[in-house]
RNA sequence: GUCCCCAUCGUCUAGCCUGGUCCAGGACACCGGCCUUUCACGCCGGCAACACCGGUUCAAAUCCGGUUGGGGACGCCA
């Protein structure tokens, strides 16, 4: 059994969205999953489009998701002379010809058949002239046009296209540069590959590079066409359709993990499970399970499966994870074991880590006023006793934990004969300033005697002014 | 328009290849309830689908044909 060979063949013309990084991602798993190669090729031939920054946000992307390639990156425009051996070849051999058409007068013709109700194809007219290069001249390949190419998808089963429905396609710019097809297929061929895993927008494009690889006498590989993914209202997921570049997700506050696990549960399916680990993606994935139906992108999963990972991670990691996202609000954190302990509070309430950092502001600056009903209705010159009686007895205490708090007011429950409710807000108000917040003695145990005192204080203050 | 692909709850999917175990299972979302110091988490329960029409068969979500619907592609872009 020969090696398998995957490969993920961007273009450096834009940002890596969803849809890319999942190709990204089949293929990647495709290869572990048989101990095998992962390539990856930077197809830059439209030397208009393509970026350099672009190639870099292709590779942090990739490597944020722990997508890691064993070969490459290769550069198609580093390649030009191989391209250029093969298109010889087959001008010599007769399987392509030189065309001089005008690309403006293409256009025409083209508009006029999809008007017409036709089928826009290139009528051969250069294919019999015999053309010499020239500066203003192609190169297409000669495409037959009898009989049908047909082949067995992995992802779809059995495709046919009839040849007829093809035409001469150019293989080679009046510039010298290959085009898109060419390219791919001299590619695979040279880099070895065994397995093509692409979106199903390419399988157009299969019988076109099937006959080329054939013109060249070279194997087939295999080749598995995914559903594209679209968005919510139809069609493709693309910048105007909600798309947004991958490292978005990361500033989004998304984990990889979950951005994985989304990815390959959209298209793909093991039983009933939908949590998977990176280990069991690998062990469990096959081309034969891929969904044949495009998938809708649905965010609320992803949320889903963020909340899961977020809940997952360990405190320390989490905590290292969620500074930057509290830099970002202005909030210096210093004290990993503190930010440790203030995630721990947080991370079941929170869908991302920007959610969570903006929860956590309170632990580290007093509220700077309060929420207007719940001061409304709990911070009351009726409740400003009790709350004295809760300062002193805080002050008080020596082990400021937990436990000891929750007995103090159970305690003082019990002695007021007041609901825990009505005790709890109106602290809660003045330690956070809102009404929601993660439990009340975690948070006392956590802000310590010193601040607790201070923000009680400042309650107190305000109860005082109010009325 | 032409060609190609596809069709199970609102969404992601299991089952389909190897018909009966499926009056179709899981998950997200949604709706109830429990827990409870708020909000979450968690737990329990509920809602909800085999697109349609024919055929094959004792039997079809599963096989075949058609209709409809959705998607993709029709560049000297990739």
């Amino acid at each position: 059994m020969t090696e398998v060979r995957t490969r993920f063949s961007p273009s450096p013309t834009g940002s890596l969205h969803l849809g890319g990084t999942r190709t990204a991602l089949f293929n990647w798993l495709f290869a572990r999953h048989h101990s095998g190669v992962f390539i990856l090729r930077i197809e830059d031939t439209d030397r208009e489009r393509s970026e350099e920054r672009y190639v870099k946000e292709i590779e942090e992307s990739m490597n944020w998701l722990g997508l890691n390639w064993d070969e490459g990156p290769y550069f198609q425009s580093e390649r030009l002379p191989i391209y250029r051996k093969y298109i010889q070849r087959l001008l010599d051999q007769g399987l392509a010809y030189y065309c001089d058409c005008d690309p403006a007068d293409l256009e025409v013709r083209r508009k006029e058949a999809l008007a017409r109700g036709e089928k826009p194809k290139y009528d051969g007219r250069c294919r019999d002239r015999g053309l010499k290069p020239g500066s203003h001249t192609a190169v297409r390949f000669k495409t037959s046009q009898t009989g049908a190419t047909h082949w067995h998808d992995r992802g779809k089963g059995p495709i046919c296209f009839d040849n007829q429905e093809l035409d001469d396609l150019v293989i080679q710019r009046a510039d010298g540069i290959p085009t898109y097809n060419f390219a791919v297929v001299v590619d695979d061929i040279t880099m070895g590959v065994t397995h093509v895993i692409r979106g199903e927008d390419h399988i157009p494009n299969t019988p076109r590079q099937i006959l080329i690889y054939q013109a060249l006498g070279s194997p087939l590989p295999e080749f598995a066409h995914m559903t594209v993914t679209l968005a919510k209202d139809g069609g493709k997921l693309s910048k105007r359709r909600g798309a947004i570049p991958i490292l978005a997700y990361r500033d989004r506050g998304i984990l990889p993990q979950a951005l994985v696990n989304y990815m390959v549960r959209l298209g793909w399916g093991h039983g009933d499970q939908e949590i998977f680990s990176r280990e069991e993606l690998i062990k469990y994935f096959s081309l034969e399970h891929m969904s044949k139906s495009p998938g809708v992108y649905d965010e609320e999963k992803l949320l889903w499966l963020n909340s899961h990972y977020l809940k997952e991670t360990p405190l320390p990691e989490l905590a290292r994870l969620l500074v930057p996202f509290l830099e970002r609000l202005g909030i210096a954190a210093q004290n990993l074991d503190y930010v440790a302990r203030v995630a721990g509070t947080l991370n079941t309430r929170s869908k991302t880590l920007v959610e969570m950092a903006e929860m956590a502001r309170f632990y580290f600056q007093a509220p700077a006023s309060y929420e207007e009903k719940g001061a409304k209705k709990f911070l009351t010159q009726e409740i400003a006793p009790t709350l004295e009686d809760i300062k002193k007895r805080l002050e008080a205490m020596g082990e400021f934990s937990e436990a000891a708090i929750n007995q103090l007011f159970q305690d003082l429950s019990t002695e007021t004969g007041r609901k825990m409710v009505q005790l709890a807000q109106p602290v809660r108000l003045a330690l956070t300033g809102t009404t929601v917040s993660p439990g009340l003695f975690d948070v006392i145990s956590i802000l310590g005697k010193e601040e607790v005192l201070k923000r009680l204080n400042r309650a107190l203050d305000f109860i005082y002014k109010e009325q």
